[in-house]
DNA sequence: GTCTATAGGACGATAGAC
DNA sequence: GTCTATCGTCCTATAGAC
């Protein structure tokens, strides 16, 4: 097997073991076993296990911008790319982030444990959230900016309502299901958004 | 030191270490050691690890719903006392719980982190934490009955948007007013919630 | 009720062969 | 690129003395 689909394989591994355990209950064992490998032989390719965390993060980051970017119907770029923001709809954008997590549970919970495991301020993983949240609420805020009395307080009124209802479906994703809900849940937030002249799908 | 106070100070320290560190990432070293005690000292108490952890969630939910039935100026009784929850006001109770919650940050991470981990069914806490949600939803639901047109919905709407804000909280508490801004965020939520003629501040 | 001592593993990481 | 072998550290839990 080759370096790069090793990496892979690494990874998508990774990302379920976190699901279930959390970063301090993953062990390199298992990810080796599931592998199919040592734990010297995982640790040739990401270094430390530390080292394994932020490749699964970052690896998702890029992931994920590249399909809701495709899910918006936009050519490229991502919520980190703020021009023109304000131009995108709030509440689209909500949708299509709503319905791909709803569509990968183990993603969103491995974000969901830890992001909480992350409060910590000596997590490894902890500026990475923090800036995270950071990203995010300015991103929602500008969209929501020209639209809204207080853009910043629905920014983080839509963000905690997505965070929360996530907590919801992942504990019963059988009876909750999360596009639905989100869609009755979130309706009556964007209510009176104001819609500007020159609204448009997509930025740039 | 006697019994009873000796197991109130392994649970205090354990609470906060959990709440740094999650279950997993717990260690009864360290408890032994914040507590002056070796590691067969702490279990003499204790029975084991997943008893401590338990011990730490019982405790936490008599002493809350005390404390939560005082602020509200109830005699007695708690979120699990259902009767006539009719004719109580879901907005007092969510200002309270959030007023109280906000004096204790590390029992709220606590709570955070475990019920991010226990996501996964083979948690010692999972099963606490599913009855939990279906307790508080419940209860919720059950004091917007009659108020709105969708109770349950509304239920759940109030939870996520209260995790939800707790995160973001938790994750910067120096520039979040918890209490503020629930307040800011949930006023809109309860503002067509029609009241009883029989409305009385507390139950039973 | 708390101790010492210790069993019996699992952990992350390194060195060096192939 | 993956292995074997190994180091040193940490872990939960038990047995038995005081």
């Amino acid at each position: 097997m080759d370096v790069a689909s090793r990496r892979e394989q690494i990874l998508a591994v990774t990302t379920q073991l976190i699901a279930e355990r959390g970063f301090w209950g993953l062990s390199m064992q298992d990810v080796a076993d599931r592998c199919g490998l040592t734990v010297p032989g995982v640790l040739h390719h990401v270094g430390s296990k530390d080292g394994l965390l932020v490749a699964v993060l970052e690896h998702r980051d890029t992931q994920d911008a590249r399909a809701l970017a495709a899910e918006l119907g936009w050519p490229a770029g991502d919520l980190t790319d703020t021009r023109e923001l304000e131009a995108v709809a709030l509440p689209e954008v909500c949708a299509a982030l709503v319905r791909r997590n709803a569509r990968q549970p183990e993603i969103v919970r491995l974000y969901a444990v830890l992001e909480s495991e992350a409060l910590a301020p000596d997590h490894p993983a902890h500026s990475y959230f923090a800036q995270r949240q950071r990203r995010v609420l300015d991103a929602f805020e500008q969209m929501a900016r020209g639209r809204t009395a207080q853009p910043r307080r629905l920014a983080m009124t839509v963000l905690a309502l997505m965070d929360g209802l996530q907590i919801q479906w992942l504990r019963n994703p059988d009876e909750v299901d999360f596009f639905h809900e989100w869609e009755a849940l979130a309706g009556p937030l964007f209510a009176d958004l104001r819609s500007t002249k020159s609204r448009r799908t997509k930025p740039v």
